[in-house]
RNA sequence: GGGCAGGUGGUGGAAUGGUAUACACGUCAGUCUUAGGAACUGAUGCCGCAAGGCGUGUGGGUUCGACUCCCACCCUGCCCACCA
């Protein structure tokens, strides 16, 4: 037998496939779509980490089972190549960033391709090719013409090492993510961009979206929505002239959350940036100390500002009181730096019995405490206060709100409060503007020219100019000297040729910018440029912004397509139906709402209502069944599944015959002409489109000549663009530590692209998912510096590329960090040798031979028993990412081949099809072993037999007091009655009962019976 | 301090409220081999000669039956952290 010889066949099989293009997507498919999709790489000089694999695989796994269930499947790669490590090498050693990054690329895709992943190539991206980052530019100028990128001086982070401002999603805790060190707070220009405009639909759309849940809570939290009151503390005591003199308009505005805990309100506290400190300075009888305190506490870096929390330090303001407007009473201003000048509005409302940083500031400066929210009401136990009660209660010793609850006290004072004008209802965010410059030479360079001629003239103010598109692409100019220079400006700045320039408005001399965009720019869209990464119009295709359909959001898009589709289908009496209980995943369920005007969509009880108003609009309903959706009609039956986790099973189940996939069964039926069903999650607009398109010749009769031609316009248009097809993506796996980077920019430019009619879908992505770390030995992160790197390469010299996925897929669960163990390579490897084995053994077996059993005689029933349980358990495992279980069950069933008497081609080939995601090439090498032809890619996966998975026998477990007591072999289907009296009959049960009647029998069908003796 | 995830053999880890430890590593024994290795077969939670007992971080609870559900606590990891 010849031992496999991975090396040979691995590169046979790569050749292979790129010679076949077997895993290019085509854009115009007759099938449904899955666009699965995992982060691509900054291509770092240490070359491929075996961490990336794991996302890779992953997904590799899962499309190439969507392949085999007849999806249409993109699954693309490419290069976040703008980046820092490129430019300090530059630095360091002179070579241009683009030499560098470009033999970056070449060895990353070397190591890729080595793996046997299935990407399709011909659809590379890299964000440093001026073809690509035309377009991010281009997002760039339509931000800025919709006024959401502009340029401000902020206090922004400063790292002293890279010499570059960061985001503050890139600190942490107080220092620079990438090198650790320190940062300082410094006064820049800054282009910023209005991500904050944003935060209400980033939050609220999440709740439709299939994320994992810690994705969602984290970027909910980031997002940090909370909904309170913005109240005005008069200021008595100021009765300066430019303050108006009258004293009830000066005043001191807070936020806060608990507006009913304001008649415990005993001290105001503002932050030492606040502006009524300079504003009125000259009222503030102790100037020095407080003049003091601000400089200290503006000379901390926010790690000490953070750091020294523990204890709370603070100045009273002295000669300034503010009015608590509902006690009246005249209460004292402290400066202290535990309130942040950037949150709400600077300032708080100290009520320190309700809140334990007030409670620890006002203990500290013996300032009077009031408890106003008892939680023991009405029995009134509360004045012990040994800390600040945060939670919820009734109200006390607060005048018009006592007696009632905490929610119902929120809503009377704020509605007191606007009433008097004094306050109202306002929602505050945590999160921040997103600073978009980078003083920086290897970024895209932002297309924007100042002009100061145009200052006043231009319809954008302040004198940036935006060049027109056709200058774009702005090439990044040849320089140099890479180095920032120490007053933090980039390295552009210092080329005259670049900086000086002409105005695009007035053509007068105007100087160009010389900030770059940071590298989280690129990633933010390239998902988009995938669906056509060599298109030159690109962004500029305009069907959306032509129809009548005038799109505000996702859904009302949708249902004006899907409108315009069913007037066509109706037109040529072709039936045209939906499979309901599918759109009540996720985006559908709105688009469902405002198809029926429904407000409250209820799952389950409000089904037959929702089928009513489908009935009345045309559609032909299915009904439910079993949780599959059952169509009848002339004798013929057809089941859909809903979403479930299995949605793939709904193309096998579909499946016609052992060769036929969903679309092939939808033609066939449509062409009968009795239904057309668009399961509507997974097949998108694109898919229906092109249905039309197909069947419109069968169906000749028209209504309305010239309304067909209208919309067929429209919809050609619809279905030229293929971001149309493939958007949103299906299913994004990545890394936790981009939650709230990369995936919260990305789904804001996604966002606004659709907003502007330049992408086609208001969410980015469907589905993400995240998978664990790979960490080293003893647990450790694996870095350069503690030398315990484990390099791709080595590993598949070694063992192979199908080894090292089965691997990194069989190491623990997927979602969990996971430690390196080249022991556990040992174990897949032997696993694979045994199916070489097994394969070699059956070679010369006829292809169609389930007669043939080259491997002896015997009972083949008990293999094919295993067989179908493996498919239903590596079907499910796959979906759900449990590939450690699936492949242990690929284990499993190898084992037993190799005991097996017999094994047949035919169990051996779908033993091969379920393998083939996890170790393509040796599944490549035996199918055509075996005698079959062309690559398993495109083989079918196999389908799940139920009655062929059914166990004859079980092993009827005997417990007394659920202590297992006794074993015996039974028929799988004993009744209730036979298991019972068999468990009672046992030998070892009598000797439990010694004589006594048992108090109970709990008989669970087919598994166990529990004698209960008391 | 808050949120999330997790705690099971010597190790990585399996278990819709129903036989705890599947699968794999390691270890031990055997077969084969000049030898080493590989491969194959079998054994392998702990205590006990056995009958049996004890075992899923700790302590309670619900249940005929709990790794699984509920309550309290301890520990580990990750994320956030003076956000009013």
């Amino acid at each position: 037998m010849p031992a496999y010889d991975f090396k040979k066949i691995e590169k046979k099989w790569q050749q292979y496939w790129e010679k076949h293009k077997t895993y290019g997507a085509s854009n115009d498919a007759i099938k449904p779509k899955f666009y699965g999709l995992v982060e691509f790489p900054y291509p770092s000089g240490e070359g491929l980490h075996v961490g990336h694999p794991r996302s890779y695989t992953a997904l590799d796994v899962i499309c190439r089972k969507k392949r085999m269930e007849g999806f249409n499947v993109l699954l693309p790669m490419g290069w976040d190549a703008f980046g820092l490590p490129a430019e300090q090498y530059a630095v360091k050693t002179g070579t241009h960033p683009a030499v560098i990054t470009k033999k970056n690329i070449a060895t990353f895709k070397r190591q890729l391709q080595a793996l046997g992943m299935g990407f399709d190539w011909s659809r590379e991206v890299d964000t440093t090719d001026s073809e690509y980052y035309r377009w991010t530019q281009w997002i760039f100028l339509q931000l800025f013409k919709q006024g959401l990128a502009y340029k401000a001086t902020a206090a922004i982070n400063w790292c002293l090492s890279c010499k570059i401002g960061l985001a503050n999603e890139e600190v942490v805790n107080g220092a620079c993510e990438r090198c650790g060190g320190p940062v300082e707070k410094r006064d820049k220009e800054q282009w910023m961009l209005r991500i904050t405009q944003y935060a209400d639909r980033l939050i609220d759309d999440l709740h439709y979206l299939d994320y994992i849940e810690p994705v969602k809570v984290q970027q909910r939290n980031w997002i940090g929505r909370s909904e309170g009151a913005r109240i005005k503390f008069p200021l008595p005591d100021i009765t300066e002239p430019e303050f108006g003199g009258d004293h009830f308009q000066n005043f001191l505005e807070v936020f806060t959350t608990r507006p009913d805990t304001i008649f415990g309100a005993t001290y105001m506290v503002i932050a030492p940036e606040h502006p009524l400190i300079t504003k009125l300075a000259s009222s503030i009888k102790n100037k020095v100390a407080v003049k003091n305190y601000v400089e200290k506490a503006r000379g901390k870096s926010d790690l000490e500002r953070t750091d020294l929390a523990k204890e709370k330090t603070g100045v009273e303001l002295k000669g300034i009181r503010a009015r608590n407007p509902l006690t009246d009473e005249d209460i004292p201003i402290w400066v202290a730096d535990y309130v942040l000048p950037h949150y709400g509005t600077g300032a708080i409302m100290a009520v320190p019995a309700h809140d334990s940083r007030d409670y620890a500031f006002a203990k500290k400066y013996k300032l009077p405490m009031k408890i106003v929210t008892c939680p023991h009401y009405p029995s009134p136990t509360c004045p012990v206060l040994k800390d600040a009660y945060e939670g919820d209660g009734h109200n006390i010793e607060s005048d018009f709100l006592n007696g009632l609850p905490t929610s119902e006290a929120k809503q009377k004072i704020i509605a007191w409060l606007e009433e008097q004008g004094v306050g109202s209802r306002e929602v505050q965010y945590k999160l921040r503007d997103w600073v978009f410059s980078r003083q920086r030479y290897w970024g895209e360079p932002i297309p924007m020219v100042h002009c100061e001629k145009c200052k006043d003239k231009s319809k954008y103010g302040d004198g940036w100019m935006p060049l027109p598109e056709d200058a774009l692409p702005l090439k990044l100019p040849e320089i140099k000297k890479y180095e920032v220079a120490d007053t933090g400006e980039s390295p552009l700045s210092k080329i005259p040729a670049w900086v000086k320039t002409t105005c695009p408005e007035c053509g007068g001399a105007a100087k160009r910018e010389t900030d770059t965009m940071p590298n989280w720019a690129g990633s933010s869209w390239y998902f988009l440029r995938y669906a056509a990464p060599h298109d030159t119009k690109f962004f500029s295709h305009t069907e959306w912004q032509k129809e009548e359909i005038q799109p505000d959001d996702l859904d009302k898009r949708l249902f004006a397509l899907l409108k315009c589709i069913k007037t066509l289908f109706s037109a040529h009496d072709i039936p045209f139906w939906i499979a309901g209980s599918l759109m009540m995943n996720g985006l559908n369920r709105k688009l469902w709402r405002h198809m029926h005007d429904i407000d409250m969509f209820v799952r389950g009880s409000d089904w037959e209502r929702i089928l009513e108003f489908l009935r009345a609009d045309g559609f032909i309903i299915h009904e439910e069944h079993n949780g599959w959706n059952r169509v009848e009609k002339d004798g013929c039956q057809v089941e859909i599944c809903p979403a479930t986790p299995l949605e793939g099973e709904l193309y096998t189940h579909l499946r016609h015959g052992q060769e036929q996939v969903l679309h092939r069964y939808d033609l066939e039926l449509a062409e009968r002409g009795w239904l057309w069903g668009v399961p509507f999650r997974t097949i998108s607009p694109t898919y229906m489109l092109r249905f039309y398109r197909f069947l419109r010749d069968k169906f000749p009769k028209t209504r309305d000549k010239e309304a067909d031609r209208q919309k067929m316009e429209f919809l050609e248009a619809y279905l030229a663009n293929p971001l149309n097809y493939w958007m949103p993506v299906t299913w994004y796996n990545g890394g936790m530590e981009h939650t709230t980077l990369h995936v919260l920019y990305s789904r804001f430019w996604n966002k606004f692209l659709f907003d502007i009619g330049a992408a086609p879908t208001s969410e980015p992505y469907e589905k993400r998912t995240s998978h664990g770390m790979i960490l080293a030995k003893g647990g450790e992160k694996m870095s350069k510096s503690k030398g315990n790197v484990v390099n791709p390469d080595d590993i598949v010299a070694a063992h192979g590329a199908d080894v090292f996925r089965a691997y990194e897929m069989f190491m623990g669960p997927f979602d969990q960090a996971a430690e390196w163990n080249p022991r556990g390579l040992i174990g897949v490897s032997r696993f694979l040798q045994k199916v070489w084995g097994i394969g070699l053994s059956l070679r010369g077996a006829t292809p169609r031979g389930d007669e043939a059993i080259p491997r002896g005689k015997g009972d083949v029933r008990n293999l094919t028993r295993l067989l179908h349980q493996t498919i239903r358990k590596v079907t499910e495992d796959i979906e759900s990412m449990h590939f450690n279980t699936a492949i242990s069950a690929l284990m499993q069933c190898s084992n037993e081949m190799q005991k097996a008497e017999g094994v047949t081609a035919e169990q051996f080939k779908i033993f091969l099809q379920l393998l083939s995601p996890f170790a393509p090439h040796m599944a490549e090498e035996l199918w055509s072993t075996i005698g079959e032809k062309g690559s398993i890619t495109h083989a079918a996966w196999p389908v799940f037999d139920p009655e062929l998975a059914r166990e004859e026998k079980i092993e009827l477990v005997i417990q007394v007091n659920g202590k297992v007591r006794d074993k015996i072999m039974m028929p799988a289907d004993i009744s209730v009655e036979d298991a019972r009296r068999t468990a009672l009959a046992s030998e070892k049960v009598q000797k439990w009962l010694a004589g006594k009647e048992p108090a109970d029998v709990i008989v669970v069908q087919g598994r166990l019976v529990n004698v209960v003796i008391t």
